[in-house]
DNA sequence: ATGAAAATGATTACCATTTCCATTATAGTT
DNA sequence: AACTATAATGGAAATGGTAATCATTTTCAT
């Protein structure tokens, strides 16, 4: 959209190159596309839009840096059931906050949601403890999905 | 293990024919490897073990009846991270209760767990009317994934 | 500038799942 | 029981997202 958000990628540079990667023009612009979109993208999709800025890109380094990415924490990876994988970064001036998903399980668009997160975060780090303790499992992360049809795919259904 | 589930299946089955799908032999089989097992199974590890029970079944047909079982609600389908779906009777002798899963982020194993569901039934409830009305989503399900190490992968990767 | 290490992209391989299609089983009707 | 329309089946081939290979290029500390 704008160029509002290139504030926003600084401090993802900087994470980026603080796990010991070298931020190259192709990883560089791979974020800018995720910090500039609002959507779940695949990785094609990712692919396409950095060729438009960058054509040399290869299909092949989008997959390893989206696996670095997710690796690190850096970027969220989804799989809303239609075959592949979705991601999301995890920070950033759009993703800043914590969410999470309603997936329509007929187009498989996912809507991202904050309501109610103060008391799921409540229930959650309730929870988290109980079973790290009860499981001896080290737990670093959590989603919540909702399935169901979107208002479009309702009336399409029908 | 034993055949105590055998009851289990008895209704089961009427389910399936009541969504006007044939009970033949090979999907009577699939849905007893379904109910006698209590772990995530895959659809080839489905395969093998029809196929000890009625070699003449082929993998096509175990796809087809676990997404029309998927598609019914009889079965869940998950997608652990390890690359191939994973399914899991809804209901049943053993996986009656409403129950989540934290997933191993290094060995991709599921565990269940039942910890918590009143309190977090209770959040959903009200999540769920708070979304679906502000989303015009119409919700049928849901899903809570903890993500973390296990016992024994904290120990192997130490 | 130089060299070791990291990164790249084109190609190929992989592999879970789907599609195709000819054959067979099912269940209702005569 | 024979007929028939329809559903189900299974083997083979296709599909498609993702991972592995490898020769080449880029990066960066020295
Ligand atoms: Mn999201
Ligand atoms: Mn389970
Ligand atoms: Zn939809
Ligand atoms: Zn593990």
């Amino acid at each position: 959209m704008h160029n509002r958000q290139r504030n926003g990628q600084i401090w993802l540079y900087g994470k980026f190159r603080g796990c010991g990667y070298k931020l190259t023009m192709g990883r560089n612009i791979i974020l800018n596309v995720l910090a500039n979109s609002d959507k779940h993208l695949s990785a094609e999709e990712i692919y396409f839009k950095v060729h438009s800025l960058y054509p040399n890109i290869g299909l092949t380094t989008v997959y390893r840096t989206l696996e670095i990415l997710t690796n690190t924490g850096l970027v969220f990876k989804f799989d809303f059931g239609d075959g592949r994988a979705r991601y999301e970064l995890s920070q950033g001036p759009k993703g800043t906050r914590h969410h999470h998903h309603l997936i329509c399980t007929n187009c498989k668009r996912a809507i991202d949601y904050t309501d109610f997160i103060d008391k799921e975060i409540e229930l959650l780090k309730e929870t988290e403890k109980g079973l790290s303790e009860k499981f001896n499992f080290k737990i670093s992360g959590h989603q919540i999905l909702f399935y169901g049809l979107c208002e479009k795919c309702q009336k399409e259904i029908k």
